[in-house]
DNA sequence: GTTATACTAACGACCGTTAGGTAGTTTTAT
DNA sequence: ATAAAACTACCTAACGGTCGTTAGTATAAC
């Protein structure tokens, strides 16, 4: 046992169960170890849960800035669209990962609240800027339609974390074949209506 | 003291810290009794989670219904707004009561878990259908643009989901306010564009 | 007199954690 | 090269504490 493994099966666990509801005996259970022999590799509950939610925002981080960079060249609206299905298949892919990630972020342990609110919120907001940003660009390349860029980036946020979080919790629809149509309702209402006809609203 | 006082209580608690991470005792202090008294109101710690749950599901049921009931008479798109509208207000007004119910049906505690998911997905699961016809309606009036009904419902709640959820966790940024721009770029998305012109796709 | 609500005391179970020990391996000193 | 020392990874036993729950009792209301 090593202390790597030893996370990946309590990632299962407070992935399932939450931090509260995990208890070491079941950790060391599932590892083929005694309870106290954890502490060979880490010193408390409470590190051997930061350690995993560490790894996770360098995930996040990396998963992110790929996204982006990888995405760099295309047009803003194509751009959004593929960091869009490349976040959403990040997560998607694995169903414990996503667990855990929403609960870190929605419902970190008691202890440690404040801290995770206030580094994840930073982190996020990283990336609500940089879509902000983009929208930006967009809408100067006439790619999008006039409105405000921060508002639409929250929206985007909104549709990518709503995504994610009603394919962890409804199993019965096909939320990863979904997601293309789903993303598609949201750029044409984004997308700078056809020139030669200005009268859209109702 | 009694039960409906001790369940409001209670709710504070679960919502705060979840169900694990709430003890009786804790309750008990902030009712000002003892922790057995609790037991003359409710036989277990999990039925008095239970009598929560359920007051949530008849308020959720009871939301959707005036809703969809109050905007019967409306157009679809505006019906769709309308309860946009309804849905995200009542929820946010009350970052406790939004955060249980989160917490209910994205984690809720492991021995009802199957049971809860179960419920809930029904109960989603009928707006969802319901969301869909309005859509399916508001597209054999040409008011929507064509596509798949079942996708654009999904992505309804998806956006209305993460819209909650996230003014759970971010504070910082006023979503209450951004509510209806958020709503907008959403809606522009499944409209049916102006008639003379058909060339909408890049 | 019964019922409802509260109490004190205590139960067994489980929690996270520490102490102390034991093999087996690696490092260091001679 | 070999013996001593240190380190690693595990163990058993047990700690103090908290958990949800029950038993038994008292007080007040109807």
């Amino acid at each position: 046992m090593n202390a790597t493994t030893l996370k990946e099966i309590a990632l299962a666990h407070f992935a399932e169960k939450g931090y509260d509801g995990t208890s070491l005996s079941a950790i060391a259970g599932d590892a083929g170890i005694k309870k106290p022999s954890i502490y060979a590799h880490f010193p408390s509950k409470l590190d051997l849960f930061l350690a995993i939610a560490r790894d996770f925002k360098a995930d996040y981080v990396a998963c992110w800035g790929e996204a982006l960079e990888s995405s760099a060249n295309l047009p803003p609206d194509r751009r959004l669209g593929a960091c869009f299905q490349s976040l959403s298949r990040h997560y998607m892919q694995d169903r414990i990962k996503m667990a855990f990630w929403i609960r870190l972020w929605m419902f970190p342990p008691t202890e440690i609240d404040a801290e995770i609110r206030h580094e994840l919120q930073s982190v996020n907001g990283n990336y609500v800027k940089e879509v902000e940003r983009i929208f930006r660009q967009g809408r100067a390349q006439e790619i999008f339609r006039a409105g405000a860029a921060t508002a639409f980036s929250h929206a985007y946020f909104c549709l990518l974390d709503g995504y994610l979080m009603r394919a962890v919790c409804f199993a019965d629809f096909n939320y990863a074949q979904a997601g293309a149509q789903i993303w598609n309702s949201f750029l044409e209402g984004v997308l700078e209506p056809p020139k030669n006809n200005n009268e859209v609203k109702k």
